[in-house]
RNA sequence: GCUAAUGUGGCUCAGGGGUAGAGCAGCUCACUCGUAAUGAGCAGGCCGUGGGUUCAAUUCCCACCAUUAGCUCCA
């Protein structure tokens, strides 16, 4: 007898059964939704006969391992379509990722978008069908065997490569066949909605050594309306394009010129300034200083930070009277100079020096994209020197400022712990104190964070934050890491109120991370409509016909007089063509003005939250856009 | 850096071995206009760069540069 614990406490009894016997013995619309099933802690096919006492728990497709488990048979799918299709192909992995799935091929020649209609159509052909998933084990040598008749290279590596002890499984559906270790849907019919993306190349175990192969990537969902719902998003995301809206609002432009070095034109200035000024205001608020490192520093200062043996790839480096030199990577060496230049006392802690850094950093050419990838940009970067002790409170007035400005820009986010990776320095004790004072302040704010064992820097944990834009996508932007590394190679020190010498803590720290970057992700976020406060042209005056142009002036100056960027479109041209105009070029206010308005001193408003705002006074209007402005209203 | 694709006026794109076209934007003129495109005209390109093939190359071939999608890397 095998005792199944469910969800709801319940205990059944069985001699033989599966997760999907349960599941229809329960009801069959649960047997309709389930994808998976979770026995104990691991996740499993629906199918898989269940052999000891368990808790089980049924996954649909929205559950944890439920969309994985589904997109993985779709994979298979794929996999078995391309070989119905392409006799010679050999295949090499097919797993399924965040939005989707991929598998990628061995074939000679390249698929092209083409194809895609045509291996969509014969993927339909294996879910009609419905081929029933079919498990079984073969013993190493048997597998191995087994593939090489298949002349499937690539699944032989696989399995040589598997631990002693790993089960060796494969999957069949139809005459398909496939080393996989699961789980998967009971049947190939399953799959109610799937769509081919793209095709990429891709190397073989991700070294640029071997192989390129040619990976195509797909996603399946659940329903139709889910598909749709998902390739609207990508729709969405493509016309968010940064890249593309930084050039049509001429914020920035990237040139052959300078690949990877962005030009910031007039307007995209004006909202890195908004952007600049805004965190230096905050930051002054909050107790820190700011300083300003040079750009290029000598070879010896980046062989005590350690860069030159570590980073040395990624630096620009250059001669200068023979000496070498190397353009700044990080700022933290040069805060560490600053530090160095004065005794330090525990009374002056915690010390929080703050600089906005353009760090160069030379990235791989195919890796650069738009701001969000680039080879200088700008680190809103502090270094905060304090005393163990100081460690939790002053991680918790980071957490404090990271959530108002994430707050400010109408941005939610998650947070990540990492911990003490493989490859590291420090003691334990240490590891353990500052992980542990990190977690208390996480704690304390009663933040819900998620734990990445093993994931922190060599020198030090972290906490990362990951913001979420309009349309659901994640950026990493704010880190806070505890750094033991620096302040031993600087030899940093202070003295306590013991009159010796100690070594600081210190933490480096970034908000918005990259100002580019963020840049971009604000681009993304509001599709180009910045809020009124990031707005680099805020309210555009457009008369009727030229007799106005003198009251649209005084609009305008007293607009500017109250500090928001205000200008007069007085050209002869029809009212609806400058309104047209004023909204494409997400202009956050316009303000009508013809011989009604200047009669009664008005203005004849709309804005892009509200929309018509109709006729209102001169004053009103004013006083509106001031406060609004003042409020960061998004 | 690697693989593939792309590179034509400011932008979006068409064309194609006989030295280039459209729409939008720009400029000029007319209209003096009330809430998402008034009309007419003009101007604008060494067809990414350098080689090669050819009587002739923007078109075909090669290399390079850049961009894009991935791989890798990551703020």
């Amino acid at each position: 007898m095998i005792k199944i614990t469910l969800k709801d406490g319940s205990v059944r009894e069985y001699e033989k059964v599966t997760a999907l016997d349960v599941a229809k013995e329960i009801s069959e619309g649960l047997a309709r939704v389930s994808v998976a099933a979770k026995v104990d802690d691991k996740v499993v096919g629906l199918t898989e006969p269940i052999t000891k006492d368990c808790t089980l728990s049924l996954l649909k497709f929205e559950d944890e391992g439920g969309a994985s488990t589904y997109r993985h048979t779709s994979s298979h799918v794929l996999a078995h379509a391309v070989k119905n299709l392409y006799g010679k192909v050999a295949l090499a992995i097919g797993p399924s990722i965040e939005n989707g799935f991929y598998y990628d091929f061995d074939i000679d020649g390249v698929f092209r978008e083409e194809d895609f209609d045509k291996i969509e159509a014969e993927m339909q052909k294996i879910i009609d069908a419905d081929y029933e998933e079919v498990k079984f084990l073969l013993p190493r040598d048997e597998a191995i065997r087994f593939m090489e008749e298949k002349n499937e290279p690539y699944k032989v590596e696989l399995i040589r490569d598997l631990p002693e002890d790993a089960e060796i499984s494969f999957y069949r559906q139809g005459d398909f066949v496939d080393l996989c270790a699961g789980p998967h849907l009971p049947s190939t019919g399953r799959i109610k909605a799937f769509k081919i993306l793209s095709v990429a190349g891709a190397y073989w175990r991700g070294d640029s050594s071997r192989k390129m192969l040619q990976r195509i990537y797909a996603t399946s969902y659940n329903d139709k309306k889910e598909l749709k719902q998902y390739l609207f998003m990508l729709e969405e995301a493509k016309k968010r394009d940064h890249r593309k809206l930084g050039k049509e609002l001429e914020l920035f432009d990237i040139l052959e010129e300078g690949p990877g070095f962005p030009f910031f034109l007039p307007k995209g200035m004006v909202l890195r300034n908004i952007l600049e000024d805004y965190w230096r205001s905050e930051h002054v608020k909050k107790g820190y200083q700011e300083i300003k490192t040079p750009m290029i520093l000598n070879q010896k200062l980046w062989e005590t930070s350690g860069h030159w043996s570590n980073y040395k790839e990624n630096m620009y480096t250059l001669l200068i009277d023979d000496s070498d030199y190397a353009i700044k990577p990080m700022n933290c060496p040069g805060g560490m100079l600053v530090y160095k230049q004065k005794l330090h006392s525990y009374k002056e802690f915690p010390l929080r020096v703050g600089e906005l850094g353009l760090v160069h950093r030379h990235e791989l050419s195919g890796a650069l994209h738009g701001l969000m990838r680039v080879r200088c940009f700008t680190q809103d970067d502090a270094h905060i020197f304090m005393t163990e002790e100081q460690i939790e409170s002053e991680i918790i007035g980071v957490i404090d400022l990271i959530d108002q400005f994430y707050k400010v820009f109408g941005f939610k986010y998650k947070v990540e712990l990492s911990t003490r990776p493989e490859k590291s320095i420090g003691s334990d004790e240490m590891w353990e104190k500052s992980t542990t004072a990190l977690k208390n302040a996480l704690d304390h704010k009663k933040v819900v964070y998620k734990i990445n064992e093993g994931d922190g820097a060599f020198y030090g944990p972290k906490i990362d934050f990951h913001l979420e834009d309009s349309i659901g996508r994640t950026w990493q932007c704010g880190t806070i890491q505890l750094d033991m590394n620096l302040p031993e190679r600087f030899d940093l020190s202070y003295i306590g109120a013991d009159g010796e010498k100690h070594r600081p803590v210190m933490i480096h720290r970034v908000v918005f991370g990259s100002i580019e970057r963020f840049i971009a992700i604000l681009i993304e976020h509001y599709a180009g409509a910045l809020p009124l406060w990031l707005s680099p042209e805020q309210v555009r005056i457009l008369t009727i016909s030229e007799v106005h142009e003198n009251y649209a002036n005084e609009v305008r100056d007293k607009l500017t007089a109250a500090g928001i960027r205000a200008t007069v479109d007085a050209r002869n041209e029809k009212i609806g063509y400058k309104i047209r105009e004023s909204r494409n070029e997400r202009v956050p206010y316009i303000l009508t003005v013809g011989d009604k308005e200047v009669e009664t001193e008005s203005v004849s408003a709309r804005n892009r939250r509200e929309g018509e705002l109709g006729t209102i006074s001169l004053n009103d209007a004013v006083l509106k856009i001031i406060s609004e402005n003042e409020e960061r209203i998004i």
